[in-house]
DNA sequence: GTCTCTGCAAAGGGTTTGCAACGCA
DNA sequence: TGCGTTGCAAACCCTTTGCAGAGAC
């Protein structure tokens, strides 16, 4: 298990426990896989790649694992193009993402400038801001290489 | 039948014969009903709201009369929260909306200056930018002053 | 007249739920 | 020991599909 992996575990334990929620070995072995696909995966896929090295976690478990990754704040959840439940480990701060359409890779994107944008064009709109979501579809450096 | 829904079915009906589909009596009942709504909404929504005036247009009807209204770019398609369909009957020409999260109400925001920003982002983060979406919620001026 | 569209109902597929056993804290 | 969690399978619900009759062009 690397730092990335460990990392994760440990921080999503200690915010389970704040929130309540136990950390079980299935969970561990959920976050671990979880926090390493840096990308929107769906529960099955998920489901099926732990299933390779753990057949006994069920599907159901992945489902409600997921659920309370984003509740806490440790996961968010965005339906895919047909409206499976898909779900990005990432941090609780506001960021944008940058999604590559070739491998999946979703980077974090900086986001002071469309802060910026956003207020300016709320102010010019007479909308009262609440949260804005911005997200850009691309081709990845290493895609573009390979 | 105002200037809005009757503009929206004639325009609707060009499309449609341009693609090869035929405007029937339900599609102008939804097409109609569907442009008064300035709002995402889902299949089984509309569907009732139609069932009210029309209880002959079956939800079938409703669910394969939006997906043509998508293809042929007389809406958009966006998952909900809940991963449940949502269309939103829009121009095809690339924008933002503006999502109020009281009323639902959906407006087109002009998207110069986002276009501007995506591109030095995306030279900054040596990214082949593709798409990109934005979205807005927040509070409109009617809810406001309500 | 041809070919698309419609309504109905059944099939499909992803997601949730009920429950008894299990196992963290 | 108490209570959250798990696995399994059934239940759910939204969405799609098949088909025969209706209707647009």
């Amino acid at each position: 298990m690397n730092r990335t992996e460990l990392g994760a575990e440990v921080a999503v334990r200690a915010v389970l426990a704040r929130s309540g929620f136990r950390m079980t070995t299935q969970r561990k072995a959920i976050v671990s896989r979880f926090a390493r696909l840096r990308r929107y995966v769906t529960p099955q896929e998920l489901h099926t790649a732990l299933a390779r090295s753990r057949p006994r976690i069920g599907l159901a478990t992945v489902y409600r694992t997921l659920e309370v990754l984003a509740r806490i704040g440790a996961a968010v959840r965005e339906p895919g193009e047909h409206g499976e439940a898909a779900y990005l480990f990432c941090a609780p701060a506001h960021h944008h993402h940058a999604v590559c359409v070739q491998c999946g890779n979703v980077d974090d994107v900086p986001c002071g400038p469309v802060e910026r944008f956003a207020r300016t064009l709320s102010q010019r709109l007479r909308f009262q801001l609440r949260r804005h979501r911005l997200e850009f579809y691309g081709v990845c450096r290493d895609c573009a290489h390979a």
